[in-house]
DNA sequence: GTAGGGTTAG
């Protein structure tokens, strides 16, 4: 090459290397343009890549570049295939691919890893099982590559057992060969095969230990995915954004703030950078562990927030009653040029039910389609038939439900049994609490529901036959758990428990505690429950409700004056919520639970709920 | 060039 051409595409491609914007680059495209540099193997591909790959590029202009270049090589193939499989439209990696073999031009080990991930973004098995042809075919098979994009993408499409065959046939594993198929169990809720994997791996990385966790979580083992970290850090795996919002992501379904708060030291003391998904679920754990404050704090210090974010912020205060701030944060959102999308209008709308906001919520969801473009789901319904009986609009609830354009499911009749409960409707109630026993004939909750609707009507009878009908279908209830961090360490609580060390302590506090409330007054409220207890047993029965025993816990476990935080997974029960506030007043304690729906704030004899739960 | 993370009604 002439010295003097030689100078020209080192400067080129020194300027393409500097390059940071489409602008620039179409400077620099013109002037190959006017030196010919256009048609030369090294800037052409350069320029392509920069426009097919780069962040700052454009791939329609990448699309003119290439369309431009005589017989392009199997790079730049490669390079505008890359582009669109990461693009909107993977499907065009695809057609063109087929281009490529109808121009005979060759592949090389980079072409599969491009073309699978277009596929597993499809996800398209009949193409992918003609590209695994053609992989082994083409002898690729043995690149460790291209078959990891294969396990990767067989189980993306759930096809398990291909993903399987082929990673236990392949000639070379790597890391990412082991880390690709434990995901895939994890995703298929398959754990022990998970767990079994990962204990075969010759090496475990930060990916690894990460896959675990979320997969933990994906199958709702919270208290394995906090361990799981734990051994992580033993084992002396740097956690790294993704592996620290996996954790959250456990923090918030246990409610277990001091983990979280944790992990937030953490991230501040290593200087890890609060990114989009790391700062939202931080925002979202602080709101499900009952720290609305430190939440909004987080919310305002990040510094770029999406759609998720916000939805978590508005999610957050909705859970806690505080529907005004939900509603102004929704505006300031539509302000800041985030558009909302469906979650954001469950979150919406619930804020709405638990606040009482009947009109906003009704004017929201009749916006949703109209002025947003989004067409309401059954979620949003259901929060809509649980805002109108919550409000005792009962008859509007019921309309709304034969009215929907979807078959109601048992979120549904179950928002609307809630609202018989709150307003003591029996016809609707007993009808309604029928279907339920037959649509979700599992759940024994849905039982004792309606055996406890009969029990207060006074029908003893029809009540006895629904327990009875329970029994006999084998039915069991989700016994009622309430779990209370102390140094550190979560204690569960059952009803009646006497596992933990401290029980004696625990029972004894519990009795100061009860008598004391008996002196202000208190009557447990037997209800009707347990009809197959005598009077008495009742009593004995309800004083050992988790919920009590987790509070008398706190009451040894905790500085006086400070707030007992109690997380539940079922709801709180009618005696528990008349208990806890008449607590809260009598020892200046702030009880703070958080049930299965929502948070209760317990404080100078009052409920941060309104007894609207 | 391949692998892991986010907001959802009862």
């Amino acid at each position: 090459m002439a010295p003097l051409l030689l100078t020209l595409t080192n400067q080129t491609l020194t300027l393409l290397e500097r390059c940071s914007d489409m602008e620039e680059l179409k400077q620099i495209h013109a002037q190959m343009f006017k030196t010919g540099l256009v048609q030369d193997t090294i800037p052409g591909s350069r320029l392509l890549k920069f426009c097919a790959s780069s962040d700052s590029g454009n791939l329609a202009y990448a699309q003119l570049v290439f369309d431009r270049i005589w017989r392009p090589n199997t790079f730049m193939w490669n390079t505008i295939i890359r582009g669109y499989s990461n693009s909107k439209d993977p499907e065009q990696a695809l057609l063109l691919y087929h281009q490529m073999l109808c121009n005979s031009v060759p592949h090389n080990g980079y072409t599969f890893p491009f073309l699978l991930k277009a596929c597993a973004s499809l996800p398209s098995l009949e193409e992918t099982q003609q590209i695994h042809a053609r992989i082994v075919k083409t002898g690729f098979i043995s690149e460790v590559y291209a078959a990891n994009s294969l396990f990767h993408v067989y189980a993306k499409s759930g096809s398990l057992t291909s993903a399987r065959r082929l990673f236990d046939r392949v000639p070379q594993r790597d890391i990412v060969s082991w880390n690709s198929m434990i995901d895939a169990y994890t995703k298929c809720g398959e754990m022990e095969i998970a767990h079994e994997l990962f204990k075969q791996m010759p090496t475990k990385n930060v990916i690894s230990w990460t896959s675990m966790i979320s997969g933990s979580v994906g199958a709702g083992l919270f208290k394995e995915a906090l361990s799981i970290f734990h051994k992580m850090q033993l084992s002396c795996v740097k956690p790294d954004n993704v592996a620290l919002a996996s954790m959250l992501s456990a923090c918030a379904h246990l409610g277990a703030l001091d983990q979280g708060r944790w992990v937030q030291a953490y991230i501040n003391k290593n200087g890890i950078h609060i990114d989009l998904i790391l700062g939202c679920v931080l925002v979202d754990m602080f709101a499900k562990c009952g720290d609305v404050e430190e939440a909004l704090k987080v919310f305002r210090n990040m510094e770029k927030r999406g759609v998720a974010a916000w939805t978590a912020m508005i999610a957050g205060f909705a859970i806690h009653g505080r529907g005004r701030e939900a509603l102004d944060l929704f505006v300031e959102m539509q302000k800041a040029g985030i558009k909302p999308n469906l979650v954001t209008f469950t979150g919406i709308l619930t804020a709405c039910s638990y606040a009482g906001l009947v009109d906003e919520g009704k004017y929201f969801f009749e916006n949703m389609e109209r002025v947003y473009n989004l067409t309401p789901s059954v979620e949003h319904y259901g929060c809509m038939v649980d805002l109108l009986g919550r409000a005792g609009q009962l008859k509007k609830a019921e309309e709304l439900v034969e009215t929907m354009p979807m078959n109601p499911n048992v979120a549904i009749w179950g928002a609307l049994l809630n609202a018989c409960r709150i307003h003591g409707n029996f016809e609707l109630g007993t009808r309604v609490g029928k279907i339920l026993i037959e649509l979700d004939a599992d759940h024994g909750g849905r039982y004792i529901h309606l055996a406890s609707i009969f029990a207060a009507a006074g029908q003893w009878d029809q009540a006895v036959k629904v327990r009875k009908l329970m029994k006999d279908r084998g039915v069991s209830k989700l016994p009622g758990c309430s779990a209370i961090s102390s140094n550190g360490i979560l204690h569960d609580f059952f009803a009646g428990d006497r596992s933990h060390p401290q029980t004696q302590e625990i029972y004894l506090m519990w009795d100061r505690i009860a008598e004391r409330l008996r002196q202000e007054g208190y009557k447990p409220a037997l209800g009707n429950l347990l009809l197959d207890l005598e009077d008495e047993e009742k009593e004995t029965a309800i004083h050992r409700h988790s919920e009590k025993l987790a509070i008398a816990f706190g009451f040894i476990s905790t500085e006086p004056g400070t707030a007992i935080r109690i997380t539940k997974n079922l709801r709180v029960c009618e005696d528990c919520h008349t208990a806890s506030k008449l607590i809260s007043k009598v020892y200046s304690r702030d009880i703070v639970v958080r049930d299965r729906t929502r948070f209760h704030l317990f404080k100078d004899g009052n409920c941060s709920c309104g007894d609207y739960w």
